[in-house]
RNA sequence: GGGCGGUUAGCUCAGUGGUUAGAGCGCUCGCCUCACACGCGAGAGGUCCGAGGUUCAAAUCCUCGACUGCCCACCA
């Protein structure tokens, strides 16, 4: 037999290798990504989170995309402006250690090159490797603008980067000052407080023994860092603490450097903590520092900013931090003042990138004032302004913002934005501006010098909703698509971006950045646990696209889940999307290849049904429709999606499509018409969450309608809406009863293990609707394998005696078995219902029996327990009938 | 030390006060039925973690507890 031509058009199972590419093509020779202003609209905007210009395509950034792209899709359907801008983070330090290591294979350092040679090296290396990630997402099928395309480095988002930075230093809100900071010895840079991250793990609490000055006694301190007692400027203990009050004002001698330091008292102190005495290292410890600022003590840095020993140590001097620590308590221990070492549980902070244990450290940095700036970001959320999804995820907002720090944000690096401050050698001025000057303002003096540091890379992308839409200038873009409507990423980085987001949006564009923060959970393996490369559960998001197809793995991706909780991904789930987009596939194949026989053109608009199979499914869609509208707009895709996939493949494929082939078989092609109306609409609803395959055939099946689609691309073709003038509650009731027949029979044949091809005699009795199922006979005969089917088993017919007999909602079905029925066991079933009927029954006339639930139950709900009880009395009379039958 | 989640079928999870709680995967039985074996039909499988409470009505809201995960915090 030969192919007929469609299906050479329409391959037998959907191959998303074959099509994905070409589709984006198209889409993008359409124009369709680049929106256009229009004033009489509201537009949908989406900035999407830059990932690293050094980035690979991960989960993290599959789920982002799949969910902003999801949304972008479905706001361009219903007719909005939609932009969805995509940009790239120059990633400061992660970027400078991949070129780092790259010229570390020739044997080089940064410094052999020079700060400008090896900034050039870097951009040589973006250029030639930054677009991967570009060329990742547009496998992903993300509909963004490329024609906006943007780079943290920038001009336009450096000169909204110098610009904040000038306009906050002239406010005060930017300041340099002397303090001590996270300091990471690997990276050789300051850190933020929340790029350390602090890990519970097993130390040791030494106990020192200080001998005081005069000789009258000693102070034992307990310390985890016994090297840092090379900086130590004094020994502190509670006022309060009785044991040691007469300690306070002498002196104690430092171990190892005889040093002499004072013995003060100051609050911090924690009485219970080791002996209540405190050893006292402002240049190496945060709350130290704090303790100094409130007395007249000295601070001495013993290490310099690579972790080793400075010439403060003495005679430790050169040695490694930890190496310095081992050869200290050994000579504590020679010396006899290590009184013991006891085990301590303890959190240690490390360096978010390298996991290098961070060093506190004096040093002079750049930082924000935080305060002032998260006011308004806290109250634009407070009063709704900024909605939060899920809800709960402000609590966590508020907590950081209400005890915000100030942010140290400047960086010891060379790659990112360097900080526009230059320092005048003459007169110790500082000259901020956004021009590079050429003389110290203050004094006039040419012998000034630019700040060697950068910015936190966090610092450019807390502008990114504006700076990317041209702030400060007042671009048409800022003025048109400013405020973005979501921001979308994972709740792992509200702190890092979306509150900074939130409060520079608000400082400098004067207006909140985004209407809807919409947070995701983590992507996690097949085991719950987080994916990384130490763990070596990392699995790379393009392999399951070439081997399922991108929409699979969007449609897993946003499958069951709910916003901000976690979701396992195991393969077994994307195949199962992947077999979902190939059961859509083949149900456009039966259409098409329908639509094409019979050379049928149908209408876009929804087709005239007088057929009851017709009505109920386009009743259906049209329930489905509204129902996905309105998951959509509470942002429940997981619920959205289902929706159209259990009506896809339980109502449509399962039914309606077997439904028609019968009627089709018997010569009548007016099921065709609405086959065709049903997919094009499921098409339109499900493009969101599987754009390719879903724009593939819809490419497919547009040749076969009648007159023009009214738009070049699904992508651009409207969401359906909902008709309420489709709703058809009889239809849908008779269509139930059908299923429910063709169900019991079926079941029936298959507890009796009747072969397949066996026809099964039935007799109808007692229907309340014989006229539907006349019009449903041949359906019923075909799906249950039933012939002959008799209608008006009242006047005989059927044969209790050699039955089973089946009590349905519409009526009793006999299925005489002949010797295959055994009647006690007959009995016994229908004494099995009957007795659970009766007790829905006792239940229900309970509860209507109750005045309270009368009086207080909204009037629909006690309507519908009524027709719940009626049902269920109906039944249980006709299984009572059955019974009295069978029993003679 | 604070805060926030989670606990629903064998597994992974939906279910945002109203039928006798659902899906996918897995499992059992039967099918290569002319869109699809990435499939079709049938089925088994649940004290919704526990205890109280609110309500006409609770998996859903409140309180307490158990287990579990995460976030924040300068516990030397």
């Amino acid at each position: 037999m030969t192919q007929p031509a469609h299906n050479r058009e329409m391959p037998k199972a959907y191959d998303p290798g074959a099509t994905e590419g070409r589709i984006y093509e198209s889409w993008m020779a359409g124009g369709y990504f680049t929106p256009e202003i229009d004033r009489s609209k509201a537009p949908f905007t989406v900035i999407m989170p830059p990932p690293n210009v050094t980035g690979e395509l991960h989960y993290g950034h599959a789920l982002t995309i799949a969910l902003e792209d999801l949304m972008c899709r479905w706001h361009r359907m219903k007719g909005e402006p939609t932009l969805y801008l995509p940009g790239t983070d120059h990633a400061g330090i992660a970027t400078q250690v991949v070129v780092e290591r790259m010229i570390a294979k020739d044997g080089l350092s940064r410094h052999d090159l020079g700060r400008k040679e090896f900034i050039a090296t870097v951009w040589r290396w973006v250029d030639q490797y930054g677009g991967r990630i570009y060329e990742q997402v547009k496998r992903l099928g993300a509909s963004c603008d490329w024609s906006r395309q943007a780079f943290t480095l920038d001009e336009g988002p450096s000169k909204a980067v110098r610009t904040t930075f000038v306009n906050l230093y002239e406010k005060g809100l930017v300041y340099r000052g002397e303090r001590i900071v996270n300091w990471c010895p690997r990276c050789a840079t300051a850190l933020s407080d929340l790029e350390v991250k602090h890990a519970e793990q097993d130390a040791s609490l030494y106990y020192i023994r200080y001998d005081l000055s005069d000789g009258s006694g000693a102070l034992t301190i307990a310390t985890t860092r016994p090297e840092t007692l090379l900086g130590d400027t004094a020994v502190a203990v509670n006022p309060d603490d009785e044991r040691y009050s007469e300690y306070v004002g002498k002196s104690a001698v430092l171990p190892v450097l005889k040093r002499v330091i004072p013995v003060i008292a100051d609050e911090a102190v924690d009485p219970a903590f080791g002996t209540g005495a405190l050893k006292v290292t402002p240049g190496h410890d945060h709350n130290d520092f704090d303790i100094r600022s409130r007395h007249d003590i000295d601070l001495v840095t013993a290490m310099n900013l690579d972790g080793t020993m400075n010439e403060n140590a003495g005679p430790y001097e050169g040695f490694d931090r930890f190496e310095a620590r081992t050869r200290i308590v050994a000579e504590l221990e020679r010396d006899g003042l290590l009184e013991k070492i006891e085990p301590l549980h303890h959190s240690l902070g490390r360096c978010d990138r390298c996991n290098e244990v961070v060093e506190p450290l004096v040093s002079k940095q750049w930082y924000m004032r935080m305060e002032p700036l998260a006011k308004p970001a806290i109250e634009a959320v407070e009063d709704g302004r900024v909605r939060v999804v899920p809800e709960r995820f402000a609590k966590v907002y508020f907590n950081w913002m209400y005890n915000i720090r100030d942010w140290c944000i400047s960086r010891q690096l060379w790659w990112g934005h360097r900080i526009p401050a230059w320092y005048c050698g003459d007169c110790d001025a500082t000259t901020v501006a956004l021009e590079d000057p050429d003389a110290c303002s203050a004094c006039g003096s040419t012998a000034i010098e630019r700040d060697p540091d950068v910015l936190d890379t966090w610092f450019s992308s807390a502008l990114w909703p504006h700076s990317t839409l041209g702030w400060p200038d007042r671009t048409e873009d800022l003025d048109y698509f400013y405020p973005s409507t979501v921001m979308e990423t994972g709740h792992d980085i509200l702190f890092f971006w979306v509150a900074r987001m939130m409060m520079m949006g608000m400082e400098n564009a004067g207006d909140i950045p985004f209407h809807t923060i919409y947070l995701h959970g983590l992507v996690t393996d097949p085991e719950g646990a987080k994916m990384s490369k130490s763990k070596g559960n990392v699995r790379d998001p393009l392999d399951q696209i070439d081997t399922y197809g991108a929409d699979a793995l969007r449609f897993a991706l946003t499958t069951g889940t709910s916003p901000g909780n976690h979701m396992r991904l195991t393969d077994a789930k994307i195949a199962s999307s992947r077999n979902f987009a190939n059961k859509l596939w083949n149900a456009a194949r039966f259409v098409v290849s329908n639509l094409d026989r019979s050379g049928v053109r149908p209408s876009w608009e929804r087709p005239d049904t007088t057929h009851v199979e017709d009505r109920w499914i386009v009743s259906r869609l049209n329930r489905v429709a509204a129902r996905v509208d309105g998951y959509m707009n509470e942002f429940q895709f997981g619920e959205a999606q289902r929706e159209v996939h259990d009506f896809l493949w339980g109502e449509y494929c399962d039914w309606y499509l077997e439904m028609s082939k019968i009627r089709m078989r018997a010569g009548d092609e007016s099921p065709i018409p609405v086959l065709a109306y049903v997919l094009e609409r499921v098409l339109r609803l499900l493009h969101p969450f599987l754009p390719f395959i879903t724009e593939e055939i819809w490419g497919n099946l547009v040749q076969y309608m009648d007159g023009e689609a009214g738009s070049p691309a699904l992508m651009v073709a409207g969401y359906p809406e909902t008709e309420d003038d489709a709703y058809d509650d009889e239809a849908e009731a008779e269509i139930e009863a059908v299923v429910e027949m063709v169900r019991a029979i079926r079941n029936l044949r298959a507890e009796f293990k009747i072969q397949p091809s066996q026809p099964v005699r039935a007799v109808v009795r007692g229907s309340a609707m014989s006229g539907a199922l006349e019009a449903e006979e041949a359906a019923i005969k075909t799906l249950a394998q039933v012939d002959p089917l008799v209608l008006d088993g009242a006047t005989g017919g059927g044969d209790s005696n050699d039955s089973v007999s089946l009590v349905l909602s519409s009526g009793t079905v006999l299925v005489p078995l002949g010797g295959l029925v055994d009647l006690d066991r007959e009995r016994e079933r229908l004494a099995a219902e009957l007795k659970d009927v009766a007790k829905n029954l006792a239940r229900l006339s309970n509860r209507l029996d109750d005045d309270r639930f009368l009086s207080r139950a909204p009037e629909e709900v006690v309507e519908r327990e009524r027709e719940r009880l009626a049902t269920a009395q109906q039944r249980r009379d006709r299984i009572e009938e059955t019974l009295a039958r069978l029993s003679g």
